[in-house]
RNA sequence: GUGAGUGUAGCUCAACUGGCAGAGCAUUGGACUGUGGCUCCAAUGGUUGGGGGUUCAAGUCCCCUCACUCACCCCA
């Protein structure tokens, strides 16, 4: 019956749904331009080694997510997420630390749909680049929570942990190893192929029994070497500092490879499964190995659908502007039509037009459906009284006003 | 990629063990020729997601397929 219809994981997306993405987008800006961050916009799509590069090659984003496509026997990949691509550009442009930025825009992973969850989804997201010390890790994650705060989600969860650096890491991973042996067999399959490939993961197996068998495995964050161990302690001292609540959940793993030492999560009861809205971490080693500095970077990023679904419907800084309908009866009225039009637009105010050659009946009844404000009428009675007619079409309150002091009457109608 | 649930008019949903596809809302017209909403009357609207099978007979039972939703995987 339809014959095309959208792909699977994308949305239409109409009138106050709209309106509540833009609230967000501009209250994010204002506020991480206050807090010294510049916007980027980098390109919707990249060259594919950049992600596969930096995400990790056996990652399942980019063994199984990514959209890519080829032209000219180049291969490029729709972004599925930012990080990569603000390093690249400030690399590309020789840019100068310590350096702030701010993205805002349309991601895309291909996952099977589901609440909270889509194939095309917006982020916004902040990277700091060229710090490495605790005190920013805290004041990233102060500088999230306020904005969360700021936006009126107050009710969330701060999970931190540290995952080390790949010292911490290969010592670590031995350790474990010595604890699973003996109990591998007992491990849900999906466990035993993470354990291959990205071995801090186990820990977010939903599986009963798996979990029940890594409450008492050794943890990386008791494992850390001591500069690590150092600086995550120095992360919490500067939380608490910031009256910070959180939780320390030593489970807290990433799926992208390029997470060291510090990470964290919030999230929010009541969104399913998906029930992360915020993320991110320290990721020190990442510039490097894109090609550029040694330098120390930090950030992370937030789902505006996952936001949206958890705030209230109509945010306050939505603001509805007056629907005005022009009514004029009679073809030789337009001029006359076109010129009501005029003033209105340039107030801001939202004008639709009636059809000339309709009865008053059916343009009055075209007005409410589309649910107008005001209505403006003009016709031959008018004409002989040098007035228009502005009907309230809430109240039914109908009063003439004078043509040449109607400018001024739209300018406390639309004020 | 795996599992479960759902698909009937534009929308929200009915139709007992297989037996003439229905209601409310919306739309259009009229009651009502420069005054919308309310009320009343009437009309329009369907390949029951698609295909195949069983049956005298399928919205209903069976198989396949597509879509949506939720969950797994994974992630914001």
């Amino acid at each position: 019956m339809m014959i095309y219809q959208r792909p699977k994981g994308t949305r239409d997306l109409f009138a106050l749904e709209l309106k509540r993405i833009e609230a967000i987008n501009y209250q994010a800006r204002q506020f991480f331009e206050s807090s010294g961050y510049v916007e980027i916009k980098t390109p919707t799509f990249e060259f594919a080694q950049l992600f596969a590069r930096s995400i990790g090659e056996t990652t399942d984003i980019v063994e199984k997510e990514m959209y890519l496509f080829e032209v000219d026997k180049r291969q490029y990949v729709l972004r599925p997420e930012g990080t990569a691509s603000v390093l690249r550009a400030f690399i590309e442009n020789n840019l100068r630390v310590p350096a702030r930025f701010l993205y805002i825009g349309p991601m895309f992973r291909k996952e099977r749909p589901q609440k909270g969850r889509y194939r095309e989804f917006l982020q916004i997201g902040i990277e700091l680049l060229g710090e490495g010390e605790p005190f920013y890790d805290a004041e990233m994650i102060e500088q999230a929570n306020r904005f969360l705060n700021l936006i009126g989600l107050n009710e969330k969860i701060i999970e931190i942990n540290s995952i080390g650096c790949p010292e911490c890491r290969r010592r670590y991973k031995e350790k474990l190893l010595q604890y699973l042996k003996p109990k591998i067999d007992r491990v849900c399959p999906d466990c035993q192929r993470r354990f291959q490939r990205n071995f801090l993961r186990i820990f977010d197996c939903k599986n009963k029994t798996c979990q029940i068998i890594y409450t008492d495995a050794p943890k990386i964050t008791d494992n850390l070497c001591d500069q690590c161990l150092n600086h995550y302690n120095q992360v919490k001292n500067f939380l608490n500092a910031f009256s910070i609540e959180y939780i320390e959940n030593k489970k807290l793993v990433r799926g992208l490879d390029y997470y060291t030492r510090t990470v964290f999560e919030f999230k929010h009861r009541g969104l399913g499964a998906q029930n992360t809205i915020l993320a991110g971490g320290r990721y020190d080693l990442l510039m490097k190995e894109l090609g550029g500095k040694d330098l120390a970077c930090l950030g992370w990023a937030m789902g505006v659908e996952r936001l949206l679904l958890i705030l209230p419907e109509n945010l306050p800084e939505i603001k509805q502007k007056k629907k005005i309908f022009i009514i004029v009866i009679g073809e030789r009225f337009i001029s006359e039509m076109v010129k009501i039009r005029g003033l209105i637009q340039q107030r801001d105010g939202i004008c639709i037009l009636g059809n000339p050659s309709a009865t008053l009946k059916s343009q009055l009844k075209k007005a409410n459906r589309i649910q107008s404000d005001y209505v403006i009428i003009f016709g031959e009675d008018e004409e002989k009284k040098g007035v228009y007619t502005v009907r309230n079409m809430e109240t039914g309150y109908q009063e003439s006003v004078e043509i040449k002091s109607f400018a001024d009457y739209l300018n406390k109608l639309l004020q």
